[in-house]
DNA sequence: CGAGGTTCGTTAAAACTTCAACCAACGACG
DNA sequence: CGTCGTTGGTTGAAGTTTTAACGAACCTCG
């Protein structure tokens, strides 16, 4: 081979394993936080998704897409969402496959008590310890994998 | 009360957005790359600190506490990688408690097959879309974020 | 129309992670 | 020395996610 492996160099590897461990501590941090809610970050998630939502519902499929989450996850946490009546489940009428998953009153009214604590941790435990510009570069930085990677 | 919630402004909210999308969708294009390989990016991270470690061996804790897992799920991930011949455990003589983690001949082997091939997804994923001073911005984020929330 | 491919969502089982309890060994201290 | 609190690691059960297969409804096209 002319070419061989193109390794990270000595500063990209130790940005890359700070990515790792930092995600996993600040999601493993937001967990933590929003337990006191019987909620995990990815229930909060699929709660936010819905509230913002015309109607506050929508289809499964699109609401996993959102997520980035395969449909059966997505079928067994909303079935979790709607035994603890977070989320009612509507049959859609227009296609006859499809199913609408919608907040609840008691889903809405969980999700605005659980928001202001959220927010504040993800403020803590990120947004404000970094400056404007290394978080705007956060962004961008996650644009880009999006964009590359694509739907699915 | 007199200061409402610091809710995020628009940008901050499409970078928290994109941040969490996009790690949602690299780790799962990494986990799918790694597929080839029997592993996923949960076991190579661990294959890896092994590699490094003198004797390619470290304590049970130590490597939990690296990985920022928990003992137990180190335990059962350890004990797969273990019935694949990976790893081997062996008592540690020093501290009758400790367990050492080794990676096998064949865990060595492995991963020198599959490392090239990982790091080219982290590449092409990653590293190589953005800017360098967007990467190290996002080394900055998440030391920050590491540093703050601490040790466990 | 209707055959054949695709999408929607669910299901059951397997794989993995979390939770809670536990035991053995360590270490500090009276 | 012996007690007590802590650390290292495992265990089994419960909970969650993945995998693979499936049926129903949709869509395209001859």
């Amino acid at each position: 081979m002319t070419t061989g492996t193109r390794w990270l160099d000595s500063e990209q590897q130790v940005a890359w394993r700070a990515y790792l461990l930092g995600t996993a501590r600040l999601m493993a941090k937001l967990d933590d936080d929003l337990r006191q809610f019987g909620l995990g970050i990815n229930d909060y998630e699929i709660l936010v998704r819905l509230s913002e939502a015309p109607e506050r519902r929508l289809r499964m499929a699109e609401l996993a897409d959102r997520l980035h989450q395969s449909r059966s996850r997505l079928t067994h946490t909303v079935g979790r969402l709607e035994a603890a009546e977070l989320v009612r489940r509507t049959s859609c009428k227009s296609d006859k496959r499809g199913v609408w998953a919608e907040l609840t009153e008691a889903g809405f009214s969980l999700l605005e008590h659980a928001a202001p604590y959220h927010v504040e941790g993800v403020r803590e435990n990120l947004v404000d310890l970094v400056s404007p510009e290394d978080f705007a570069a956060l962004g961008r930085v996650f644009d880009a994998v999006s964009e590359h990677i694509g739907q699915r």
